[in-house]
DNA sequence: ACCTGAACACCGTTCAAGT
DNA sequence: ACCTGAACACCGTTCAAGT
């Protein structure tokens, strides 16, 4: 890569995480590019599509929490384990503008983005490991755990923001019918 | 209001519930207004925003959600009626293009459009119904209860679609940790 | 090999002119 | 009182021309 084209990448990337971060992931791409001080086509070369863009700037923060659910696997008890990263993904969701769609491709079978994978690899770590230990239900897979957890952040998010994710995540852990225990709280 | 004027209204509401259904929520506006051989001002003499346009062409289906609610509780026990009640919904939710984002403004604390108003009370009529009974947390408030239906919706979403619903909101219902066992079934 | 920016198609919204 | 449609600002995307 030319030095000039490895300059435009960088830039382009740390100019498009701000804008992602200050405008969602619906961020003009002409501003980008112009805030970056290049053509719109070179944006265009080096990113195809938005999401390619989207990628590119959020893949440190997708590889971190992965990251942080192995770590939280490695410190803690399964069950609460997995509830703790849970929890930390539906903060991510919300609080981090532009990540929510990101996080949703995870949430497929057969993830077609290497972040995808990367988190569904993990959710899969912490899930089998609290089946293992008889905490989580066994009729549950990687994908419908992901699944389930970006539809509690959505609900979180209808409210205001963070201070529902813990609730709505106990909720779907203990159920809301009565009659359920409440074997592993989220904090 | 003038002949015309109620003509044009008429039509709008016509190709904009089509507009709505082809295209989900982000329908062209320009294009409704096209085919509904109006000129760009008249749409939005009658309509000022998009979300005046989408609660106009869905109210009809809102008010048929609303009363199916109601319909419900006379006739089945408090738990099956509401459990019933929210696979409804969220069938709707998925299922009805542009429907998703109106059913999201019934979710808040004092909604702002007539047909969250409307959705709301039901809900209410249901889970109070459901909380005497006993078959429900009594720590759920109704604004509580359309947003974590709307997040199962958007669960099952991310999934084929409708095929997930029953699973993700019995889920929910029951809780997702082991240990709790299966009071009522979603279908 | 890479970049630029004009050009194109599209969309939402407004408003002067018309009836 | 109501409608029309040109006009404006904006956006994504492509591509011929440049270096």
């Amino acid at each position: 890569m030319r030095a000039d084209a490895r300059r435009n990448h960088a830039r382009l990337l740390k100019v498009a995480t701000e804008a992602f971060a200050e405008h969602g992931e619906g961020a003009s791409l002409d501003d980008i590019a112009k805030r970056a001080g290049v053509g719109s086509g070179t944006l265009y070369r080096h990113f195809p599509t938005r999401r390619a863009l989207l990628e590119a700037a959020y893949a440190a923060r997708i590889d971190a929490l992965a990251e942080r659910g192995e770590e939280l696997s490695r410190e803690l008890p399964p069950g609460e384990a997995l509830t703790k990263w849970l929890h930390e993904v539906c903060v991510a969701t919300i609080q981090v503008r532009g990540l929510k769609s990101l996080l949703g491709t995870a949430a497929t079978d057969t993830p077609l983005t290497t972040c995808g994978t990367l988190v569904k690899s993990t959710a899969t770590t912490l899930l089998t490991a609290a089946q293992s230990e008889g905490t989580l239900r066994r009729d549950l897979t990687p994908t419908d755990l992901l699944r389930l957890t970006h539809g509690i952040a959505t609900a979180a998010e209808l409210g205001s923001g963070e201070r529902e994710i813990s609730q709505y995540l106990r909720l779907l852990l203990e159920g809301i019918l009565s009659g359920s225990s409440a074997p592993v709280s989220p904090h």
